[in-house]
DNA sequence: CAGTGGTCTAGACCACGTG
DNA sequence: ACGTGGTCTAGACCACTGC
């Protein structure tokens, strides 16, 4: 970076090369899939060493914002439904293979957040949210029943869509550009009220699993709450630590 | 590695010299804490340059086999109560803070391995386990029954202990050697039976999260398998994806 | 002060994918 | 054949720690 700004650098080079980066991505600077100038290109544009620029796309494709490949060069992730899935839908069979979900139309609505949305998506107090609710099928039975809460300020035309994905980050970054790098999952142990019995077609009284999900963008912005109460049968949620 | 084996390397230099490594501190050539020889000396001894070392060093760093302290050196990791309850006692309350359990006396117990076990363990068909039984607290009030099962071969002397601590896996690493990398943890929602209820004082049908946790090894090994039945009261599970 | 890991550079060669 | 990222090297300087 040519003179670096006088004296007021602090964090190491490569983690201002990977905030640069990291800045054009979410602007949009190259579509989803597109690929990064090259390492030396990256290198002379910047006045810093390849090895510099190199360490700082690594950090990004550790956080899964760009992909690398060898002879090819290096891209922004695109989003596909089966990326999203093994990234983000955490159940398995108790034989070990990953469930993977289809869904039912779902219900789209509009509506002044609540309180619990304002805390989660960290909106204003008179913000705005989507909701979205639908239910998730295996061989086509009912297993989960979600509700997805937006925000409007970034979701805002949502409502009106006719229709919805099977998977939704996907379907995010392609058309309002938002790319889900991280989330956050809290599990609890409940049971089946009237509203869930009857969505899931099971006995009021049996217990589920509530997966309370926070999801982040390249900005660490809280961008979707998505509360999933599944009815697991030889089935597990799936958590690798270490 | 003076002239590398004729021919078959396959794997990168960095990985071998992280290979090696391993294998010592699985070895304990290093004590728990113990520092590693510093990066000229590794280089030297190995006969690769010193930011091929600190390749396989930062791998290890990452998978919290070693650390790295600036300006003191790199050493084995020391297993503390701290560190083990931060990195694999995922639960908090639902203000965000994690929750620190206590222990009741242990029911430690030696017999045949049933098949869950021998599953779980990849034990012979004849194996041997040591089970130990006890319920945690918080508050002084039980919340979690606990019931750990560990090979034989490998914690032989175990069920001889008169005292147990609180945090198994730095006790492990002192004692065995063992030192505890990652685990899987499988959640699911069940009823507290007559047995639960009576070790957690609850009622029967009140709705836990059960926790199955298999934990291994620096050589991938499966070292625990662990049942945790939760009763969780404004509290809940917490898995970080991404 | 000497020794450690952390950063940064420059350049060589390799493995891979494409034309 | 060419350009890409992947590996490996050698050496400089910085920041931190402990004596």
């Amino acid at each position: 970076m040519a003179r670096r700004s006088p004296k007021i650098d602090a964090r190491p080079l490569y983690e201002q090369v990977r905030e640069a980066l990291l800045q054009r991505v979410q602007a949009g600077h190259w579509p989803p899939g597109g690929p990064l100038p090259s390492e030396p290109a990256l290198a002379t544009e910047l006045g810093v060493s390849q090895g510099t620029v190199r360490k700082a796309l690594d950090a990004l494709a550790q956080a899964h914002i760009v992909v690398r490949r060898q002879g090819r060069g290096t891209f922004v992730v695109e989003q596909t439904p089966a990326h999203v899935l093994f990234r983000f839908f955490n159940i398995f069979s108790d034989d070990g293979v990953q469930i993977l979900p289809d869904s039912t139309k779902p219900r789209v609505t509009r509506a002044r957040a609540n309180a619990h949305e304002i805390k989660h998506l960290a909106l204003a107090a008179d913000g705005e949210v989507v909701r979205i609710n639908r239910v998730r099928t295996h061989d086509s039975a009912p297993f989960v029943a979600e509700t997805i809460s937006l925000p409007c300020d970034v979701f805002s035309d949502l409502a009106k869509c006719a229709e919805l994905p099977n998977t939704l980050y996907d379907f995010f970054q392609r058309h309002y550009g938002q790319l889900i790098v991280c989330a956050d999952e809290r599990v609890t142990a409940v049971v089946a009220r009237a509203r869930e019995a009857r969505l899931l077609g099971i006995a009021k009284g049996t217990p589920l699993l509530r997966i309370d999900r926070i999801a982040f963008g390249i900005d660490e912005r809280a961008l979707e709450w998505r509360v999933s109460l599944c009815h697991l049968t030889a089935a597990h949620y799936l958590a690798r630590l270490g």
